[in-house]
DNA sequence: ATTTCCATACAGAACGTTTTGTACAGAAAT
DNA sequence: ATTTCTGTACAAAACGTTCTGTATGGAAAT
């Protein structure tokens, strides 16, 4: 049995701390062996490609963010619209670890959409479960609020002044509210 | 008075046409020169560095976002909420030229933010003019959901499958003219 | 009117840097 | 003995920028 790879780790922990920080294009080797304190070639050793690097970056941020929703799920209150409040909420936190690393990887995701083929298939799994009844259709537009929200603050091109950000937040919720509210 | 340089134009064309197809992390001189006709040469006289090249293809894209908004408004009903209508539908249509800049330009942005701070001029100004009561604040979340719809779709994550996303457009344009009936 | 001069507009090659991938010899741990 | 990793070195390519050369059109000088 070979003894668990702490190279590996510390790799991946440099590199999503590289892309946090200063983006996935200047995530360069020379920078991930000063950040990871892993020679040049344990790096090689366990991602061969810089492309198989990306790839385990984003199946480790996909598989803790579905810990994290299950965890967070557990959690929810039984109000109608929890789930989706949460969701609001998430995007809507101004300056999150998550939101950092999926901005951060936006360059290498431009570069190669084929990245996101892991994440297409768990959401559309998710997105298939719903019902789409009317209600869910009022729902949907909320969840897309929330995803606009979060882009159009990352390019800096908000919809949304500064002081107005609180409003709008509190008035989707109160709408994700009212659009859950069993009839 | 310097007389009109053709192949400046040219090399913005070209360099339009690249990043709409294969996005500005492929747009490299070697392709330009190919696409364009104009040497390395005439495309550094013209542009010193590349920086200046995608600064003035966006400068570019802006302009002419500016007449076609205006032209746009010229021609639009009287109906409340026309204006609002017109952006959830600029963003829903499925393949329209203007998004697939903004979708090529998305690395280059992602690696140098200050890129958009002419777009995020503008943008300012135009939400400036708006004045922030409820009715606006509810408007303003039709306007997230049309972007968040646009990236949800580039990215191929889109919380909304195709079979259901006309009906959730149809829900957003009633909203729409819900939200802005004058009480 | 001819010549001189100079800025503009491009062509084309060359250069230097940066980065990735690969190889390999061996140490260290299990 | 096998897996895990270090350390170094190098090939190869990609890319942005710089440099030198050339053509042209018009202003200025004569």
């Amino acid at each position: 049995m070979p003894r668990p790879p702490k190279a590996r780790l510390r790799v991946l922990d440099a590199a999503e701390r590289i892309v946090k920080a200063r983006g996935a294009a200047n995530l360069t080797y020379d920078e991930l062996v000063q950040e990871s304190g892993v020679s040049r070639g344990g790096i090689t050793y366990h991602f061969p490609t810089k492309d198989d690097l990306l790839r385990a970056l984003i199946a480790r941020d996909l598989e803790q963010g579905k810990r994290q929703e299950a965890r967070q799920h557990a959690g929810l209150s039984d109000e109608p619209g929890a789930e989706l409040i949460a969701l609001i909420r998430t995007w809507g936190t101004p300056d999150s670890d998550r939101k950092r690393f999926v901005a951060g990887m936006l360059s290498a995701v431009a570069h190669d959409p084929s990245l996101l083929d892991p994440v297409r298939c768990h959401h559309q799994a998710e997105c298939a479960m719903r019902t789409w009844d009317d209600a869910e259709i009022q729902r949907s537009v909320l969840r897309l609020a929330a995803e606009g929200l979060f882009w159009s603050e990352f390019f800096g091109c908000s919809e949304v002044p500064a002081e107005q950000r609180e409003r709008v937040l509190l008035r989707m919720e109160q709408l994700a509210r009212e659009w859950s509210r069993p009839v």
